[in-house]
DNA sequence: ACCGAGTTTTGGACTTTGTCAAAAAGAATG
DNA sequence: CATTCTTTTTGACAAAGTCCAAAACTCGGT
């Protein structure tokens, strides 16, 4: 995320410092929470409302710019890298979150047959285990 | 889950009129929420506290007996069927649960390589659409 | 069948994550 | 610049679950 200020405008967005700020911290903070993002942001534009991290987080999420993950036992997180279709490693004790590519070639997880009637649109896989860290801590 | 006594001795679990009628909500209502196992539980056995039914999910949980799973906007919801690694297709707007068996061959899912130092025990997938239920709704 | 020790269950307060709504402030267009 | 429409802020609220202490119950031994 080079320019966080074309990119709104692309959208249609009018620019706030909220929103670049929120933008560029998601950018720089890849699976930060909201609570983690609110800080972030603070130390940057000195205030902003809880409330507006959420509009802005919502905003984004809703025009596709950024991503919204939400694992088990865990505050949603964001993330800048879209479209790629790559999943994630969470860390069971800690919450640690990784990028994974998709682990079984071309995206073979997206060829569920419609099962059931459905009409799938995504799949998600979430790789759970314990991170290098939390491995030595026991 | 035939004998819902028996599983709980077979674990060392102290017997219960709660456990019992939980497990047996869970059993005959499969992906319920919280929720709506209290309410079947109430048809069954009259009164149960809202923690108890918390309480006993998580002992079952943490036992193996049942599973939980936790897809994003929804409250937990809790199956009999485990130890088969199948996985769940999701309705996006009504959040219909139903079962898949793991759509490409042979559990190709649980072979990721441990990246990023990460020891892996479980790969989670959740197949996101709509139901045909609400796709005739639109 | 009863007792006692140790678990469970209960009820109530509390926490976390997030949304709703109305008023105040700010961005963008002409 | 002024107007209009959108954002931001503030504060109350909601859903899902956990924490804690007291009361009730289960189970093993007698």
């Amino acid at each position: 995320m080079h320019d966080p200020e074309a990119t709104l405008r692309q959208h249609d967005l009018p620019v706030t410092a909220q929103r670049i700020a929120v933008l560029r911290a998601v950018s720089s903070h890849p699976h930060a929470t909201a609570d983690d993002l609110t800080e972030s942001v603070r130390g940057e534009l000195g205030t902003i409302s809880r409330q507006s991290v959420y509009n802005v987080l919502n905003v984004l999420t809703d025009k596709g710019i950024i991503r919204r993950i939400q694992p088990a036992d865990s505050p949603a997180r964001y993330e800048d890298r879209i479209g790629d279709n790559h999943h994630h490693l969470v860390c069971r004790s800690c919450g640690k979150t990784e990028d994974v590519c998709c682990a079984v070639g071309e995206a073979p997880c997206l060829k569920a047959h419609s099962h059931h009637g459905f009409k799938i649109d995504e799949a998600e896989v979430i790789y759970w285990g314990t991170c290098p860290a939390c491995q030595k801590k026991r």
